[in-house]
DNA sequence: AATGTACCAATCATCCTACAAGTTGGAGTG
DNA sequence: CACTCCAACTTGTAGGATGATTGGTACATT
């Protein structure tokens, strides 16, 4: 066992110090954090140190700096911002297949694992979405469509697959709207919702499987003919 | 259509010209960087401002610095690094669902568009793998399956894919040494890549969907049973 | 009262100099 | 040749100076 000279440098302990202060909530995000003439006093480093630090937060995304203003807190996780980067580059097709692929496992897993509670929140989107869709109210619809398809993959009890997933779902949102303009969507969507929760409640991983590929399947079809 | 009132900041933009050098691999991996003398002539910013940029890609991950040495290109991919420290807080498990996930879409989608050198790679690998473990050369063996799973997540032609399944892959291929150890194992990883290949030659989605299920089964019973 | 103007304080952005500390290679010495 | 030592180069840290942006206050104008 070699010992790497892995003396930290000021610039990274102060980092990883308001790091922490973020991702344990102690700094919420949308707070103002103190200037940094107060942070160089609390941290005991130059201008210069701190300035180092909190920039390297900033270009991680987890803070963001506005002259005249201060400092607020923007996100409280790294990987988000490093992942919207990256899917920026991405084809919508390429992303829609890795949510395909995590919300396939997610609905398996779900059916393996769901808890009472899990089935009640389901149940509760899915009849919200039907009101929607009777009402012909389209963003209300979106929104609790997405809100059911969450839950499944927070039911399945994953928190790393869920982070994944939650960043796919979010990044092709936008584009479902545009797909949903067609009413028959309406009703195919609440129809086969209806049968993944039961697949769920019943615990058929392979049921469940299945109607996950077969929705993600028709909107993907949309998505390449459009 | 709001306008985004945002004037990128010296810093972010030395910072942006530094990532694009590193991610067009113009600066490869390993290579050192001119010194931050040299670079404040380059993009003709004061030292402060040149640091805080630097600073900010080495906590990305892509930078790395040495007092008296200088500093050097550590990775091209600041997701690798997001994603590394984000599975560094989560369970073996739940990092292999996510791989199978991944692992198990891939084998699906590598069915439907696989080309003839994408059969000729993995038939490739097959045949070393197999020479290991005729050998009984644990190393060549958990390296040529390594390499075979990531053909096939190659084969699938989606790079998003394919890059979130390295680091999953990557992450669990320590802790399968050990599940190697079992000389069973040998052949019953070898029998099933067989079927898998084939199911993928003959462009069978559902079986190569269920050939991956089946082994990273098994491993993850192994691997909870320890 | 409503509005426009001047001013001020807080804050971040950038630049500057100076010195400390780690690394390396070469001059000098035995 | 082998060794020591130092100068040069590198990044790390400190502190100060100035500019730019924002928000608020006081005051004059209409």
């Amino acid at each position: 066992m070699l010992k790497k000279t892995k003396r930290l440098t000021l610039v990274e302990q102060v980092a990883s110090q308001i790091e922490h202060l973020i991702e344990s909530g102690h700094w919420e995000v949308g707070m103002k954090i103190p200037s940094e003439a107060k942070l160089m006093e609390t941290f005991d480093v130059s201008r210069n140190t701190l300035r180092e630090a909190i920039k390297a937060l900033v270009h991680a995304g987890l803070l963001e700096s506005k002259q005249g203003k201060g400092t607020i807190v923007r996100s409280s996780s790294a990987l988000s911002v490093a992942l919207d980067r990256r899917m920026e580059k991405m084809s919508l097709v390429d992303t829609f297949e890795v949510r395909l692929a995590l919300e396939q496992k997610a609905a398996a897993l779900a059916a393996e694992r769901r808890t009472a509670a899990d089935l009640k929140q389901l149940e509760t989107y899915i009849e919200n979405s039907i009101e929607a869709a009777k009402q012909r109210d389209m963003d209300a619809f979106i929104k609790t469509d997405l809100l059911f398809h969450k839950a499944i993959v927070q039911a399945a009890d994953n928190p790393l697959l869920y982070e994944l997933y939650e960043h796919m779902a979010d990044a092709v949102s936008s584009s479902i709207s545009d797909m949903m303009q067609v009413d028959s969507m309406f009703n195919y969507e609440a129809g086969i919702h209806r049968e993944l929760l039961d697949a769920i409640r019943n615990q058929d991983s392979e049921k469940a499987t299945t109607y996950v590929n077969e929705y993600i399947t028709v909107l993907m079809q949309r998505l390449e003919t459009r």
